[in-house]
DNA sequence: AAATTTGCTGCAAACGTTTGCGAAATTGTT
DNA sequence: AACAATTTCGCAAACGTTTGCAGCAAATTT
């Protein structure tokens, strides 16, 4: 068996392939009973339209592209899950691929995406991308770009991003209201914007509001880095560990819990998230919300505002939310 | 600016569009140095063949499509990351659809993935899926399908599973070496198959091999249900909680957390996992593995043997393994 | 009765490739 | 110098659609 065509129909018919197609698509040249005829054939083959071959003619593919680091990574996990279903409630499909941080599996995506003919793609370029030429080219061929999350410094293209400084001063003014003494601050890789922004964010926050209170910051690159730095400051007794993000969490988590420490009578915690992760802990981890999927609608429709013809070079960003937990 | 294409590139050279086409897939009837010209002038203009046409013209996209319930989820998240992996090594593109599942928004994923002249098909059903003919109705158009994880009953089809009574056997077995003489015993959804199989797997065991014990098993379906049910069943005090899966596992966690019981000291948890979620907690909770990305593996070589031409139909299962937490 | 309108349908080109076949140009063989 | 063999290339059809245009019959208007 072969997949039935416009042309199988149109044999079995007795009619042309153009008839067949106009009936398919309700097309007001075609009477009634033809359509009639011709849906219900259609039906019964399973007819399916080839949307390779539409591509081809209408030069259309109603198809993003969509890289991401990984999608084995709750924030990204809920853009793309909501990217996802914008795409599909609005008749677009979606390419969705992995770079795993690696620049040259970045290319070879971006490569496929082209080969595709995509009309619009999201991208969170990888730490050690520096040069995005081969993304801007695509503006070239008129394909819309939207950078997401981690995106580069060049000013000349579309980005949303959450607000990174702002969610580091929130979760610093929550600490400061609540009059703590002795603060951890953990961070990520140093070397990514994301860790810089908000850094500095915190730092000026706590320093401006809570001048009194003493702050130790920290790096870690991952959850068990964060671990064993968390079980090093513990010795000096902080009141309060800020958490940059979900990774740094879970390692503050297992060193508190590995010390029988009680949140938030023996120590508060705070950190940015999701949301997914901070739910886990009892008391749940107050947090600052940076949600993937808020930024996936913003995305969505930045592309959608690109495609409607709009030039307009934007840097969006979507607003934090304080969460409460109990653990602060 | 347009796309290139062959034809531009052929107007340019004075070439023909076949040359062209032969020297940049380095045809023997090409000379050496027509090949050199052509495959310079390409790389200068960006050229991307459009894979529309070559689909279009050899009939095979060396696409799949997948479908899965959600991506926002460690065990789904993990098997398409990995299935996504391997088909980029074996150049493959995939399709990553949603079903959400929403047995009507499974038909229209599975229209999308008709219409692109799929070469084969990766589906995880919904709960509600009894119907399973739109899927087999693929095989007559020669396009192999594997179900994944949530399969159905119908044995004309080839599926990959988690091997679920044995994983469960394998928890049920641990716990009764650890002469464990109370078990609190959380199950899912009663009417998936992957909760019948667990159960039955797991009282089986128990009953044969820790004959004095008590068991207690109960049914949660999500994972706020999971702790209130805890808390009930706490007063009890259980020695040992069995958690059927993630889900159940976050729950139970939050209620002994709340109850600031110790593990295992005070209480033995040990769950069923793809294990990003146990290695969460201090101790880390001790679990039997069953790994998304293995199951990847096995489905994308599936797929392959399918490819090749086999017609044999098999149920596959990956092996289960235990983990050692701290936590039984 | 002729002219016009209306309703329905078909023709054919185009989208960008691949590929079997034939032809021309070059080389090698007697 | 004649022929065969080889190298190199182009022609044209096909994949499954969409769509501007033309055609034709029936209905309506002059």
């Amino acid at each position: 068996m072969t997949n039935t065509t416009l042309k199988k129909i149109s044999e079995i018919l007795g009619l042309s392939i153009s008839t067949i197609s106009r009936a398919l698509k309700d097309h007001p040249d075609i009477s009634a009973k033809t359509k009639q005829l011709v849906v219900e054939l259609a039906t019964t083959l399973d007819y399916e339209p080839n949307v390779n071959a539409i591509n081809l003619r209408t030069s259309n593919s109603k198809l993003f592209g969509l890289i991401v680091p990984s999608i084995a990574n709750q924030f990204y996990n809920s853009f793309v899950a909501s990217v996802e279903e914008e795409c599909r409630r609005n008749g677009y499909s979606l390419m969705i691929l992995q770079s795993g941080d690696d620049p040259s599996i970045e290319l070879t995506n971006l490569k496929l995406c082209r080969q595709n003919r995509i009309t619009g793609l999201f991208v969170c370029i990888s730490p050690e991308t520096v040069n995005i030429d081969a993304f801007l080219k695509l503006k070239e061929i008129d394909v819309p770009v939207i950078f997401f999350d981690k995106v580069p410094d060049n000013n000349l293209c579309n980005k949303v991003c959450v607000a990174d400084s702002i969610s580091a001063t929130m979760a610093a003014t929550a600490i400061s209201n609540k009059k703590k003494k002795k603060i951890l601050a953990l961070f990520g890789n140093p070397n990514l914007s994301i860790t810089k922004k908000r850094l500095a964010a915190f730092t000026e926050t706590i320093t401006n509001k809570a001048a009194k209170t003493k702050l130790i910051t920290a790096h870690a690159t991952s959850s068990a880095e964060a671990e064993a730095l968390t079980l090093t400051h513990l010795k000096q007794s902080p009141d309060t560990i800020f958490c940059m993000s979900d990774e740094i969490l879970t390692g503050v988590m297992k060193a508190i819990q590995r010390n029988a420490l009680k949140v938030p009578g023996d120590i508060s915690v705070i950190t940015i998230s999701n949301g997914d992760i901070p739910k886990l802990y009892f008391p749940e981890i107050t947090y600052v919300e940076t949600s993937g999927m808020k930024l996936g609608k913003l995305a969505f429709s930045s592309m959608m505002a690109c495609l409607a013809g709009s030039t307009f070079i934007q840097e969006l960003t979507i607003e934090s939310l304080l969460v409460e937990g109990g653990s602060l």
